[in-house]
DNA sequence: CTGAAAGCGCTTACAG
DNA sequence: CTGAAAGCGCTTACAG
């Protein structure tokens, strides 16, 4: 029976005007701390539950935030995201913002139709996350509601977008690698599927260039076709003694295919992931891979957001978020080196 | 610069009130259907954007349901969450329902302090996902709003909630090994862990019971102590020709101890999961396991609030979605029989 | 078929 | 320190 109590009821049963009521629950100046803690205690007692609507209608703020997920992405990809929304949803709640989650359908993303969220101005901003079309990432560019985009990137200006970085994380690795003696080092990945594949694949080229290791495009091992159907993955004729993969699903699946070889890892040769994803703890042994700090994006793409809410005009640019190497046991110097020394 | 483009707007650039915009936007009687046309018409030409608080605040409706998840469950649970999440965001879509995610802190849990979208009005109902303890449940009763649970049920009874038939599914799955001829069957799991593990089991002993067949405590195998936390599997020191797991990723687990014995699935011993999540796929070979129909349960949950909304008295009790048995590899005919009959 | 009036529950100036 | 008035953008009766 406590439903529907407004800040008039409190008014009206302490003999104040509701401007008061106001004031004292939302903590502003031109009340009486004596009166302030009087209402704030009465509200308490008669179950008095603030509107945000009434707010939001006043400020236009809804104090939501849209978080869009495409939903042709399958299963992993998914949980990925998923696990995105989740952090998400705690930064935002520090900022006593929600976030409310839109699976965009294949079919509205190829018809450019705008979730209804947006239509409905339930939400202030977006947050995108993964990859989308390039003409819906074009049509969102004409929306009046800030937007950032979380894990993924294109060549179109004037986008925000916070990201994993890809290039920074895989040179290191594959500098480590090498600091462990390793040369022969093979790239697992399709450059041509998605960019994030190529910033990896630029990064161990890097680590390559530096330490003056010609790149051998035999070491540069597919894992799926462009589209991004996974294919079987072709061992090179003559064995790398480590394999950098573009990530941990796939690191899992190399070293099936190296069991099914006869190879063992670490002892024949190592094998690095990235994303520390569940695939990093369920090989054996388990792999050496990066972090994705997926927290610290996660904070960065609520504040971004939410200060280009105060300021329209606030560009970010591609924000680069550093990961860390995690290592475990797939990884070991290379033999040779240890003796040769 | 087509913000904040009101009902108004488009009356007065029309010469008519905004009653009539009204009428004509949600296509009510009144508005004869050559204007309601040219309405709809100006209104995309103007870029206007429907504001739902106002008519929240009219209606004291949100149409936004709370999706609540405590954060205590860890990874695998987590994902398992979310893809209900994920789900239960679809259905609500259809409904015109957005979904707001409220991860429940452990802190909160035990302080029993309310989400802060139930105490700022910002939705009309809850899913609550997965366990939560009896004295939130019980603080739960005393709010205004309607309340479903999905994945999770007590002894307290005023609850509604809708759950994988666990009961039913491991029933099945015992009888269809023993009509494949086992008749040394385990069950993996701890019964005091969780209800749905005890419910399983309970599943498990039916079947056994319907076929006579007695109840050996040496196959009934601990997974995991009383807090949850997983402990190492141990074989019993006679061989069942089948294992019954209550979860894929014990059976995976299983599978990875069965081998380290020297055992071969399926020749040597059937395995069987539940869930068909990804740990399903991926032991080897793949398992036969029963797979949870998320999809009918989201829709049913969703159903269930939105009926409570109307109708704040209905009582749904406990309702079970039944899961079907995917058959992969893992389970094999139990030789003695094919032998032997 | 069309519209003037009132109200949903707040907050923001402004006046006292 | 306190409050009367106006307004946020809709919708719901009700009157014409």
């Amino acid at each position: 029976m406590k439903s529907h109590v407004t800040m008039r009821d409190i008014a009206d049963r302490l003999g104040v005007s509701s401007v008061t009521i106001s004031k004292a629950l939302n903590d502003k100046e031109g009340v009486s701390s004596e009166l302030k803690e009087k209402i704030k205690l009465v509200a308490a007692e008669m179950g008095y539950r603030f509107n945000t609507h009434a707010k939001s209608m006043k400020e236009g703020l809804s104090y939501n935030l849209g978080i869009v997920i495409p939903e042709r992405f399958a299963g992993t990809v998914h949980s990925f995201y998923l696990q995105f929304y989740q952090l998400l949803s705690k930064v935002m709640d520090g900022y006593h913002y929600s976030g409310i989650l839109h699976m965009l359908s294949e079919e509205d993303e190829e018809r450019l139709v705008l979730p209804r969220i947006y239509t409905e101005r339930k939400v202030d901003g977006f947050i995108i996350l993964g990859q989308i079309s390039k003409s819906y990432v074009e049509h969102l560019q004409t929306i009046d509601c800030p937007i950032v985009f979380l894990d993924f990137y294109t060549d179109q200006n004037e986008i925000d977008s916070v990201l994993t970085d890809n290039f920074f994380g895989v040179y290191e690795m594959t500098n480590y690698l090498i600091r462990n003696g390793h040369q022969k080092i093979a790239f697992v990945g399709n450059v041509h599927a998605t960019s994030s594949i190529q910033d990896r694949f630029l990064g161990y080229y890097k680590s390559l260039l530096e330490h003056k290791i010609e790149l051998n495009q035999d070491y540069v091992i597919k894992d799926r076709d462009e589209a991004g159907r996974y294919i079987d993955i072709v061992l090179p004729d003559e064995m790398p003694t480590a394999f950098v993969c573009n990530n941990d699903e796939i690191a899992y699946n190399l070293m099936t295919v190296l069991q099914n070889n006869g190879y063992k890892v670490p002892e024949d040769c190592s094998v690095a992931g990235f994303d520390n994803s569940i695939f990093a703890t369920l090989t054996n042994p388990p792999l050496t891979t990066v972090e994705v700090d997926t927290e610290e994006m996660s904070r960065v793409a609520v504040k971004f957001i939410l200060e280009k809410l105060n300021n329209p005009d606030k560009k970010y640019g591609r924000t680069f978020i550093k990961g860390d190497i995690i290592h475990r046991e797939s990884v070991q110097p290379y033999k040779g080196h240890k003796k040769g020394s």
